[in-house]
DNA sequence: GTTGAGCGTT
């Protein structure tokens, strides 16, 4: 199991620190990226949210996908493996 | 300041 979630359709208004506030609710957030539009520089309005463990993100998925944002509703998924090993 | 389907960087 993953422990990294994909986060789509987010409303615009919310950044790293909301995400993080929101999925600390149900989990310990290891990090949270939102990757910007580098050619327009616009939001891309999606993010990527890492849990401490699988078990953390599998929750998180429970109680934040499809749950009301900001007036939008939150697409929370498993992410692909795309990190650098740091 | 910008927009609405989607899987990113250090």
């Amino acid at each position: 199991m993953l422990n990294k979630l994909f986060v789509r359709n987010l409303p615009f208004a919310l950044n790293e620190t909301d995400l993080s506030n929101l999925f600390s609710a149900v989990g310990v957030v290891r990090s949270v990226k939102i990757p910007l539009d580098h050619e327009t520089n616009r939001k891309r309005g999606f993010a990527f949210v890492e849990m401490q463990t699988a078990q953390e993100a599998a929750r998180a998925i429970e109680h934040l996908h499809n749950s009301s944002v900001e007036g939008r509703q939150l697409y929370v998924e498993y992410a692909k493996d795309r990190s650098i090993a740091a």
